[in-house]
DNA sequence: TCGCGATTTGGAAACGTTTCCGACATGGGG
DNA sequence: CCCCATGTCGGAAACGTTTCCAAATCGCGA
């Protein structure tokens, strides 16, 4: 009785294709065999139902045809789309995208990015939550493989994908400036980030642009939710408030229309509210709130 | 002048530790070694920065360490929650979370289960679009992992997690029994699949249990945006309309939204809305509508 | 017909680790 | 004092593939 082995390998097809191990390597990787070989070889792996060993290519070629993601947070709709792109290119081309949850945690960033280097990853996309983590760009320094930053700004040179934040908030306080507001407010977050800062730079573009001075109606929240909240209705509770607010994301765009509910004002009469960011709540929100999108393709 | 070495491998530890490459692995691995020697290797290893190179471990170990996730969408927040949790748990014990979007499409779920395979993958948690897919089912059955189905009901045995979705919505249904409401209506995916069966059967069994006859009052739509709209539109105008309605996730929420605008009623006075599934847009809405919150949590 | 470059082939080394095996200490019970 | 169980160790095989190298074959013009 012969014992039914495990798993068909490599040499296995080599010995039904009636070729060398070698041979049948190529036949495989469709690269320097005749017609005759290749033929037989694809036919015995057929035949044998044969699938490839990852560990073992990738332990022999040094390539893991994988890229390691760190995305803030997959819960956010922008990262999920970003994250469904990055899948759809690489896996046209035989590649698999890995993801990590940095979650605003510097500790939790180096320790994925540690595993990416220990899993050999060809490469790495990352947007961190801090840009100025010291530690995060010792890590980054000594990785291994290519990185490409998306939507942040690290120390060092690095190739980035970035998001043209400034533009989008300077037309929306364009927009706001030619309906007559001059009383708008932009509600960011308090993270030292590319995206904040360029929203804010935006913001104040529209107004020197226009040859008016930029009010002092900037707040920045530690977070999205109650610290917004605070913030936003303190700027609601000023002797010369608001009569247009502009906010970041989804989350705080909640924490803004619950401070206007609370402070018992109407949309748009007494403050008009653009969101940054496309998402069904604010789509669909009554009375209207105006949307900035953020137009994702692949270049 | 000596050239530099590319890598460090587990023999450059052992021969700095004075040890046998043997001895160095079982004190990486922290079994058989002894004290001494556990010692000298760890240090070894540290002043060299050894990393462990994956792909070998993986191809003599026969463990990836690696777990596939085969989720619809991460796109939705149920997934993207489910995976973070996946995540924080994998990440405790070494593991890492490979994930692929399904996107309810068949043919890209049938290739990520082959990636997976070809991958080596420790194990698999899927939640497929469609549980009576042939092919799918053919494919689970000659994976060669264990298999943990998500909130899904798949021929054949599975360890599986699973979402009571009945008795929230059955939940829900009797409380607007008690508030007077007789013309309940439900919205749902027309997909077979459990969470909709499941969703169905509570909103019957909430009626039978009350000794009331089920309504014809439950809609499935093909998809969550345009087809939603149009069957609860055909829904508020029939003779007896509803006066209350369940519906399933975000999207199917702004349809419903959409079409109670586009006829003119009003909320919660013509009609009241249920949403299944938390998220901010739902919470937030103005005129109220309640929340089916998910209660997730590791077991 | 011969020679020579280009293509194709088989054999073997290499990738970096884990694990098997036999050998060697060590120590306690008879 | 001897023996055997136990623990530790070094050496080497093994995992499944790619890639290097030298040999063989082929095509083709002289």
């Amino acid at each position: 009785m012969t014992s039914t082995k495990a798993k068909v390998d490599l040499r296995d097809v080599a010995r039904l294709a009636g070729v060398s191990l070698g041979s049948a390597s190529r036949a495989i990787n469709g690269a320097g065999a005749s017609q005759a070989v290749q033929q037989k070889v694809e036919q015995a792996a057929a035949l044998l139902g044969y699938r490839p060993n990852h560990a073992a290519q990738a332990l022999r070629s040094r390539l893991s045809r994988t890229l390691g993601c760190l995305l803030p947070d997959i819960a956010n709709p922008l990262y999920a789309q970003v994250f469904r792109a990055i899948e759809d290119e690489l896996l046209g081309v035989g590649y698999l995208p890995l993801l990590a949850n940095g979650a605003n945690d510097e500790e939790r960033e180096v320790r994925a990015l540690s595993m990416f280097t220990h899993r050999g990853m060809d490469g790495v996309i990352l947007a961190p939550g801090n840009e100025r983590s010291a530690r995060l760009a010792e890590a980054l320094k000594s990785l291994p493989m290519p990185v490409v930053v998306f939507d942040r700004e690290l120390p060092g040179q690095h190739d980035s994908v970035l998001i043209d934040h400034a533009a989008g908030v300077r037309g929306a306080v364009e927009r706001l400036l030619q309906m007559g507001h001059r009383q708008i407010a932009l509600a960011v977050w308090q993270g030292d980030t590319r995206p904040v800062r360029r929203r804010i730079q935006g913001y104040r573009a529209a107004f020197t642009g226009a040859g008016l001075a930029v009010p002092d109606l900037v707040v920045q929240a530690e977070n999205v939710t109650a610290s917004a909240f605070a913030e936003i209705s303190g700027l609601l509770a000023r002797p010369r408030p608001p009569t247009a607010l502009i906010v970041q994301g989804t989350h705080m765009l909640t924490s803004a229309l619950r401070a206007v509910a609370a402070r018992g004002l109407r949309m748009p009469q007494d403050l008009s509210i653009i969101a940054i960011g496309d998402t069904p709540f604010a789509r669909e929100h009554d009375p209207a709130v105006s949307v900035l999108t953020i137009d994702m393709q692949v270049a």
